[in-house]
DNA sequence: ATAGGCTGTCGAAGCGCTTCGACTGTTTTC
DNA sequence: GAAAACAGTCGAAGCGCTTCGACAGCCTAT
């Protein structure tokens, strides 16, 4: 391995003045710089990342941490990651996984040995065992979702609770007036991780200030699941013109089993799913949706954590607007005939 | 930060024996591991990974890299990195995330730092422009997939070419003649990822020996080209009564146009998919398949990589044996009435 | 009894980098 | 024209750890 000082001798200049070359933190001559940076190009030199931490105390390393669950919408997960992984290279950062496995610990861990140099957690849930730890360190983090109490965090998440109502307000706005939603799994309510939460209280305040009916089903994913549910809904509403999908594995098979059962969309039943753009597009239908702004969120999550790594970073949470786009699964409500 | 001269002081020891303690290195007394192992609890040691680095040349960190591009399928991608993760940490380390972004850089740049150990690559191309540094350098490296040139490299990878075997042999055993197959989207045949020529080739020589034929037509996903797909596959050779779908997000597509086209599933038209099997369960109708091991891949890449670094290791490519499920959507080829 | 071999511990020398203070010339400022 | 400021460079002191050689004390085999 090509070391500083070896470069530094094959430049003809001390090893520290290598180093201000590379940092840029004092100023250096044009010739000089020159003369290094060509040396480095030579001997094909890149600085050891050990040392660079050891002497500076920053690693240039956040660490990520993503849910180890499946239940979760898994490519939505895999984008943020990547964005987060893209965006901290801009800024010089590599980007450590962690999977929620180690839980708390790979808090301590992390923040204790100076792996990292700040965190960006997936997956919170409302009252995280981890948001002490994080409160409790001088080490910058930030959210990707939102806790139950925000005080001391930064968080960034889609403003679940306007998407809810976005889409409620887009089928009451088209004549419906029963409406069933179709949610997540139960076990993504039991866990108390908040988005879902928050999209079924935002759909159902703006369902009251509109006057109409919400009618709220967790489901699983899959064809079995849904039909059950379907039939249940139907069941209890008949009147049902209008639905909200918010588990994306419910969408293709809630599509197929009302065209089985010769119920048109968007002409007898609207679909509203909330989901990325691109399943949107895909389905057999296309879908009126609100998306999820994955790479959004990931790369603000890293943009706020470079502000507190930079010193100008402030505690705050940052909501992001929901997007509607009207599609071919939603229309007017059919005239009772 | 607590550093290992305040443990061995708190403990009445010298700083290298703390070490000793930490690595295992030398025998220690029981009694003096007692004394140090409790000052570490108090003072809450955690080891500086920079230092650590410095001073022993390894951190500890194996670099993964994974694919930026979505047109994968992800869930696949995310399991294995997932997997690769969980079990880095069980052997004491941890994983750094490298996007196929910055290419061959990213090969320079990790082992030129000593940031990470090793690596494993993903989503490796069959004449991959990164296989050339990995040669050349000493670090250890797994690839998950395969490359046309595999001399001096550790490979883990599904055998694609016996899982298209596999499933040409289970419609030919129903009695289906006439195969269809549909492939990946073409982007993915023209970057010769390998992966599914392989599929297609496993398949087309099972085919040409059991004297059946097999017609393949790449596709993307979603609905509308899949339909395409599909209705030029019916035109070709309308004696098609088997599938082989490759493309997960054909899956439900093409099942959701069969049906609608009244060919039962699998009375008429037999499907086997080559997916998750959490893919094949979820689906309208239960989906016999073979299955996409990514757990077991991500496991054994770390494996392997483990056995390298500790000398035990040897360049080898294991290609894990596909497994197929037989479940609701393939049956006996009708008879022609 | 004594040489040789263990065991358990310590001191010291780095690992390769950053950064502080110091120093030498040049400019600027009043 | 002297004082102050600045640009450009260097030397040296660490950062916190690992690891090597040394050594004291003890046990075993002659």
């Amino acid at each position: 391995m090509v070391t500083l000082a070896e470069v530094a001798q094959h430049a003809g200049v001390s090893a520290s003045t290598v180093s201000y070359v590379l940092s840029g933190k004092r100023s250096i001559s044009a010739s000089t710089r020159r003369r290094v940076e060509e040396s480095i190009r030579v001997l094909g030199y890149h600085p050891n990342a050990g040392a660079r931490a050891l002497a500076s105390s920053r690693s240039n390393i956040i660490a990520l941490m993503i849910p180890l669950r499946t239940d979760m919408y898994v490519p939505v997960m895999m984008e943020i990651a990547i964005a987060v992984a893209t965006t901290a290279r801009t800024h010089g950062y590599d980007v450590l996984l962690l999977t929620g496995e180690e839980g708390p610990d790979a808090v301590r861990r992390v923040t204790g040995s100076g792996l990292a140099d700040a965190m960006i957690l997936m997956d919170v849930e409302l009252d995280d065992e981890r948001l002490p730890l994080l409160r409790a360190t001088d080490q910058p983090s930030v959210l990707i979702g939102l806790p139950a109490d925000t005080a001391g965090l930064t968080c960034v998440d889609l403003d679940w609770g306007a998407t809810g109502a976005l889409c409620l307000e887009h089928l009451a706005m088209l004549g419906h007036r029963d409406i069933a939603v179709i949610g997540e799994a139960p076990a993504v309510y039991e866990r108390h991780t908040g988005f879902a939460e928050r999209t079924l209280d935002g759909l159902r305040s703006r369902a009251r200030e509109l006057g109409l009916r919400a009618l709220h089903r967790p489901c699983e994913g899959g064809y079995d699941a849904v039909a059950a549910t379907l039939a249940r809904i139907l069941d209890e509403r008949p009147g049902t013109t209008g639905f909200i999908v918010q588990n994306e594995s419910a969408v293709e098979p809630l599509l197929a089993l009302l065209r089985q059962q010769s119920r048109a969309v968007p002409e007898d039943m609207s679909v509203v799913a909330i989901c990325p753009d691109q399943v949107a597009v895909q389905a057999s239908v296309r879908l009126t949706s609100a998306g999820i702004p994955a790479q959004e969120m990931g790369r603000r999550a890293v943009e706020h954590l470079m502000a507190k790594l930079g010193g100008r970073g402030t505690d705050e949470v940052v909501l992001l607007p929901p997007e509607l786009t009207v599609r071919a699964s939603s229309g007017p409500v059919p005239s009772r005939s």
